[in-house]
DNA sequence: CTGTTAGCGCATTCAG
DNA sequence: CTGAATGCGCTAACAG
């Protein structure tokens, strides 16, 4: 009937020991004989002590083996998406196996202060919707490493999405095709929409510039302009906003025959349309995509794309945390030439 | 250059009051007055002091505002099945509304010890891949509860498999059919193969069995025996272990015109095999799946399948948790009828 | 190799 | 409404 757990203090006292003894039993096997020890942590078993307790070991030490996994957004939309759960599949595969926790943290919310006492580090997964939390996070002392985004010399983990975008644009584009690009978070707004000249947002620090820089360089290299018109601004790599954006392109007039899509889920999006449409793809329109999906390698044609590997973008976080590493680095892509740029 | 982080202590000092001003005016509000309140709280804005350390409140209360969410396989997997990631959305919705923190744990880790001293409960999500993990959660004292699956009286969230399973097979079978069955983890086989006479695995406690149960019993009612050579068994609900059923399956001859699959997953995989081989469904082959996913609403022809809204479980199963429920819950299915078993 | 001690940072008594 | 004292459960340093 002994309702309250027992305590570190409680077994020393009941096997006849030093709390010390105890602790180091369970913490320092070579503070202490073999023997002594292994007949302890039998003691305990039989007893029902299942050794020291967490909490106060986080107080005690400092460290509790929990690492934050700060993400873009709600990670209800986060957990969805195909991109940020194979990276979230790379981060725990890794912490896993070096016996850490994962902790989820939304990048909507209001602040990291309410974990960052006990939190052994963050793994910034995209600048955060709300981006406080970035700044928290370069404010604050202990490791943490961004993913898909900078702030200021925290170590981070990013792909050269220019390049990236310039490859993919470069291999999809011809001389005097019209160009249209279904971009990601270019400007503040909730909507799908061209982006016209409203003003643009994180022009510097997102990647969806970088990728924007790399397209445009790619079309104007065939001497061609991709007027503002042609730029579509999609607040999410959703399916629904896709499919507006998708419809909106197909029906301008007039109609585009390259779309430059900086998501594979938009891309397939629009390859559906296109296709439902009775549109010809690749001979009426080419479409290239971003990020190299599963999901992609089931389409018909085969989706043109660039594919980053964003489990080892986890597990190069994961491990870049753990190891202390402190510098910035840049992973690898690779382009995959599909059947949506040339038959 | 003070390096050291301001603790409760230091700020009390450096402001000339107890430490137990300033902790009330972080979390008792109700015991200083609103002035003083406020003015306690911008002098600490001022400092930099953002509140009590986090690590000390977990031991000084034994709460932490983190609930452990226990998968039933690693994170890894469970993060890519999307009926496992729809769950997770709606747990962390609720959670995330209610101001509380989201664990990840893999069901296929050692214990659950390592969490349970700072955790404030657990859901538990599907029966973990080591079992111990839920011995240990009914052994402890936190709250939890249990989703598709019992442990002792553990409060839990359930559908009726066996039900929403005979519903949809009823709907699929006519009489003279030749059913097969495409099961999920049945037998204790890390690969795909018929059951044949292989010990069936927690035949009490699994859904999968109920779901079988289901189908048996709507099977019966048609005069038709399902034999064990017409059972597969498959460890996870994955695509590849699905093809390789589906192939299976429609090599076999005679070849079943009815298959029953405990997934949507194991579902369309065998409805692009059935479509690539150039087999006529629901007319040479009608095929039912489990769970509704939305990647089903996308196939054509449309899955007929049972509609669990896994959004609605994490949401109970949080809401439980939070709110001290501690009855067993019988969520409600749809029956969802599409193309693939009537044209 | 073992036992004693002093905090980790805080929340909550209880007097005042 | 405030301040001093106790201990949440443990670990690290130190002395033996």
């Amino acid at each position: 009937m002994k309702k309250t757990k027992l305590t570190l203090k409680d077994v020393a006292q009941q096997l006849g020991v030093s709390t010390a003894t105890i602790s180091n039993a369970f913490n320092r096997p070579d503070q202490l004989s073999k023997g002594k020890r292994e007949e302890i942590l039998a003691q305990c078993e039989r007893i029902g002590y299942s050794g020291p307790n967490k909490a106060a070991q986080i107080l005690r030490k400092g460290t509790s083996n929990i690492v934050a996994l700060v993400l873009a957004d709600s990670i209800a939309y986060m957990v969805s998406d195909p991109v940020a759960s194979t990276f979230i599949k790379g981060v725990s595969t890794t912490l896993q196996q070096q016996g850490k926790h994962l902790l989820l943290y939304a990048g909507d919310s209001n602040s990291i202060l309410d974990v960052v006492d006990f939190v052994d580090g963050f793994i910034c997964y995209g600048a955060p919707r709300n981006y406080k939390l970035a700044q928290e996070i370069a404010a604050q002392s202990k490791p943490a490493i961004t993913v898909d985004f900078d702030i200021d010399d925290v170590p981070s983990i990013n792909i050269d999405n220019e390049n990236a975008a310039y490859e993919v644009a470069k291999a999809a584009i011809d001389e005097n095709d019209i160009v249209a690009i279904l971009g990601l978070r270019l400007i503040d707004s909730p909507t799908t929409c061209r982006i016209y000249d409203s003003p643009l947002i994180d022009v510097n620090s997102s990647i969806s510039h970088r990728r924007l820089d790399g397209y445009v360089r790619a079309a104007k290299e065939q001497g061609i302009e991709i007027n503002n018109e042609w730029i579509w601004h999609l607040p999410e790599s959703d399916r629904s906003y896709a499919r507006q954006a998708a419809k909106e392109v197909l029906m301008s007039s007039p109609r585009p025959n390259t779309v430059l899509c900086m998501s594979d889920i938009i891309a397939l999006e629009l390859l559906h349309s296109a296709l439902a449409m009775g549109i010809d793809v690749p001979n009426e329109l080419k479409i290239t995509g971003f990020d190299g999906i599963e999901e992609a390698d089931r389409a018909r044609p085969h989706l043109t794309t660039v594919c980053q590997s964003s489990v080892a973008k986890g597990e190069a976080a994961a491990n870049a945390l753990l190891s202390g590493e402190s510098r910035k680095q840049i992973l690898p892509f690779d382009l995959k030439l599909g059947e949506t740029i040339r038959s």
